[in-house]
Formats: C-alpha cells, sequence, structure tokens
DNA sequence: ATAAGGTCTGACAGCGCTGTAAGAGTCAAG
DNA sequence: CTTGACTCTTACAGCGCTGTCAGACCTTAT
C-alpha cells in the first residue's frame, strides 16, 4: 500500500506518516523506485498512535510502547521495562480525563448561566 | 497582590501571568513603578483560565469566555454571541474526554498484556 | 511516448505555549 | 543607604506538531 493510500485509509495525513517513519514508530518496506509500501500491520500500528497521541503521549514516547502492541512481538522486546512509564500515563490519562470532566462542567455552567441571564 | 505572589498562589508561572495579559486575558491594574497589581478577580480569572485550558481551549478562544465568567459582567458583553461557540466546545471536551478514555484503555489493555506474557 | 498525478527528499515556516536571558528600575528590611 | 529580592520590557529560542514548497523521480492510463 502506498503513502496515499494509507493517508486515505487512516486520516493522517502523508506528511505526519512520513514523519512517524522519522521518529522511528514505522519502517514501512520500501520498493525499488524508492516508494514506501505499508502493510496491514503498519496501519495497525497507525491506529494505535492516533489513539495513544490523542492521549497526549508524545511521538517518542509512543513509540516506546508501539513494539509492546505487536501480535508476533518478538520476546526479547524490553516491554517489562516499559510497566512503570505504563502504569505513569494510565494516571496522567486518569488526571487529563478528570481536568477535561472538570472543564466540561465549568462550560455546561456558563452556558447556563448565559441562558438564564439572556432569556 | 504582586505577579509573583499570583505565580505562587496559582501555579502558574510569571512568565505565562504576563503571556495572559498579552493575549488580553487579564488586565491588571499597575503602580506608578509600573508593577502590575492583581486583586481577587484576576486570581479567579486564572483559576477559570487554567480549568479551560485544560480543555485544549487555545487562549484567544478562552479570552472570548472569560468576560462570561464574571460575577459582575456588564450586560452589553457579547456573551450571546458564544452560545454556538460555547456548545461546539463542551461537545469537543466530549470526544476528547471519549479519546482519553479509549486510550486509556488501550493503555490497560497493553499493561495486563504485558503482565500476563512476562510473569 | 506523453501527460497527469503520485511520491521522493529536504528545507523552511508557523502554531501555541513556555523558558530564559539581559539590562534597567523598584521595593523592603536592616 | 545599602543590599538582595522582585519586577519591568524586549527578545530569542525551544518543544512537538503540522503544513507547504521546490525540484526531481516514478507510475499509470491513454
Amino acid at each position: 500500500m502506498k503513502i496515499g493510500d494509507l493517508s486515505r485509509r487512516t486520516g493522517v495525513s502523508i506528511r505526519m506518516l512520513r514523519y512517524y517513519e522519522e521518529e522511528g514508530l514505522l519502517t514501512p518496506q520500501r520498493r525499488d523506485s524508492g516508494y514506501r509500501d505499508y502493510g496491514p500491520q503498519e496501519e495497525e500500528s497507525v491506529k494505535f498512535i492516533k489513539i495513544l497521541g490523542a492521549t497526549g503521549m508524545t511521538l517518542p514516547t509512543i513509540a516506546k510502547f508501539l513494539p509492546c502492541t505487536l501480535k508476533d512481538r518478538p520476546s526479547f522486546e524490553p516491554c517489562h521495562e516499559l510497566i512503570d512509564t505504563l502504569q505513569d500515563q494510565i494516571e496522567a490519562t486518569d488526571g487529563n480525563i478528570n481536568k477535561l470532566m472538570e472543564g466540561k462542567k465549568l462550560l455546561e455552567n456558563i452556558l447556563s448561566d448565559l441562558k438564564r441571564t439572556i432569556k
């Protein structure tokens, strides 16, 4: 699959797909022409990247976790060293969720205040 | 209250407090010396800014909402024009919360996978 | 073979936010 | 009055991400 196809399928811009590679998150095959050739494995990875990125995780951090999401992950992947980081990240995400909910509450308060004041 | 005091009380860096002013979010009094002089009203605003900022709202956007959070808000404040934006923002925040929860779930899956694989 | 559209690399620029530094002035305690 | 801590403005720089552009090459269909 060429980069444009993957971009269309994932909604991630071509620019960013190349950036992912630059940051070590993806390493697609190359054709003789130099064109990147993505497989279903890479498409799967992009999905993970999107989700993890949405949690505020930075790309280098995501790069650390990505090998652990592989089905056929080689056993020597140092995933066990990531458990602490992982736990921290879960906590951080939880904190962010709470902040967002607090923010949402505030917004809703402002909204209902406004509606009451104006109507 | 001087800027250092407000910084300590809110946990927002001096740099950022000045930046808030630059962006029109705060307009503290000035002493003859030129020193900024913050009142309790400004401290309250900083709290809102922090919360709204945590929802991913950008400072210029926050600047629009801030007048609507004032207790003694002048009636001519065009807050009614913000209702749509506000509703959009609430929706967006909701979406972000969901994304974060999805991300958290993924992280937890990775974590339990790892624990099972390793132990 | 030609044309249109896809892709390559490399570079530059912008966003929003944040820190830091320099050089000058202010404040408060001794 | 001196000294150390604080504040002022201005400016530069970095982060992580993202877009865009240029110039060259590849691919596919006609």
